[in-house]
DNA sequence: TAGTGGTCTAGACCACTTG
DNA sequence: AAGTGGTCTAGACCACTAA
């Protein structure tokens, strides 16, 4: 781990446990530099982490203010699996596999990863219970090149905690859209939906650091199961001239 | 501007050209400092920009790889207005204001934002038409505190634009919440739902650099005009041991 | 082994805020 | 004027990739 790295959760933690409060002002970058005997250069990095993740904004000639976080946000952004947000998080929840096979991948989700229809994938179907009712359904697709064999217990389980820890493959990043559509058979099927007629569909397509292709998602929420939240900087308009 | 952001754009542009394309490796950092005339930590300060906007993917020993970037996405993240969007996007349409007055703040909004109920805001409410149908409500609360004044026609143009062009004060960052509702009464008389019982309701509530919060935003989407896209990269989950 | 990105330094100058 | 963050440098050493 690099410096500057622990240098980050040394001071994420201590703004957690309100060493720092909300509102007040972080010592100096030369003040930090002296406390962990590093360069400025490098406490900035740190800094940069804390803006990036919501708990500091700096203005120059002033300092580094402390921000009020709202710890029972949800952040599905930061491609966080469901498994870790679960611990994180205490849901009292059950995940059931309804499908675990190898096949080929379909024409709509071949065009849609930009890959030849004969690609052949693991084709997994989970729901996620929580208090008796299937409020979630996921279906991934995961290339059988990257990953050869993935028993049932594993998918049962985390399916990234399978990839990053078992396999020691390292997922890179993800591209990802959430859009409203009218429930399927097979959602109607599943899900708990009390006559809903539409779901939230969220779609990713990860990649390895490498750049390679590997997964594609689709997580189908109940509308009212659904929530996300996002921190977000602001960002001058493109200049489309 | 400075260097490493003018590096930033030169890149992206030469990326948006094809001059770098997909699946090719930029040139070294090194290389790269000789052409800008800068250090490497510039360069690198440059690339840093493109790897969160998902222009690259850099590897260790090999190089920074250019991304495919999908250029019809819907950024909403990042805080782009919808003004910004329908300028980038060409999208057909027409803001309809209708209601723009001073009054003190709902009890309901009050306690989201932390703040007083006494407190005195610019109550906003404008209708986006696209091909004929209202497919967006905005709502919003300006704080009369930073924005004393809001004319009519500012208000029906950019918010954004008058914010940071006539007044000059600088947005900073937003805490952005995405659900699904039942449709109220209001959307129902406003918007065109052809009978949808639902509709997407992003809550925002936006603050300054300095980080006064000046504005609490409600934008409620019909179903299927509702679209969001983003870019994640993996960060390895909380230790919460 | 040569070339790449990852990290870190010690110092410099600038722009901004506050007294 | 003193202190803060913003930018930039020239050089160093490390870890990784590919030939």
């Amino acid at each position: 781990m690099s410096r500057f790295q622990d240098i980050f959760l040394d001071i994420e933690s201590d703004i957690l446990n309100q060493q720092y409060k909300a509102g007040e002002l972080l010592p100096s970058e030369n003040k930090l530099s002296e406390k962990y005997n590093v360069s400025r250069e490098t406490i900035r990095k740190a800094l940069t982490l804390l803006l990036e993740s919501g708990y500091i904004q700096k203005k120059q000639g002033k300092g580094s203010i402390v921000l009020d976080i709202k710890r029972f946000d949800f952040p599905i952004s930061g491609l966080t699996s469901y498994k870790e947000l679960q611990d994180s998080q205490n849901i009292n929840s059950e995940t059931l596999l309804i499908k675990n096979q190898i096949e080929t991948i379909s024409e709509q989700i071949a065009s849609f990863l930009n890959v030849s229809k004969e690609t052949e994938v693991h084709a997994l179907i989970r729901a996620r219970k929580v208090d008796g009712e299937t409020v979630i359904l996921d279906k991934d697709y995961l290339l059988t090149s990257v990953i050869p064999v993935l028993p049932d217990n594993e998918a049962k389980k985390s399916l990234y905690n399978f990839i990053e820890k078992e396999m020691g493959l390292i997922i890179g990043y993800a591209r990802k859209e959430f859009v409203v559509e009218p429930a399927t058979q097979e959602d109607r099927e599943y899900m708990t939906l009390h006559g809903d007629t539409h779901v939230v569909v969220t779609r990713s397509e990860v990649h390895l650091e490498d750049t390679t292709l590997f997964q594609y998602t689709e997580s189908r929420h109940r509308l009212d199961k659904f929530r996300f939240v996002e921190f977000a900087r602001r960002r001058p308009p493109m200049d489309y001239s």
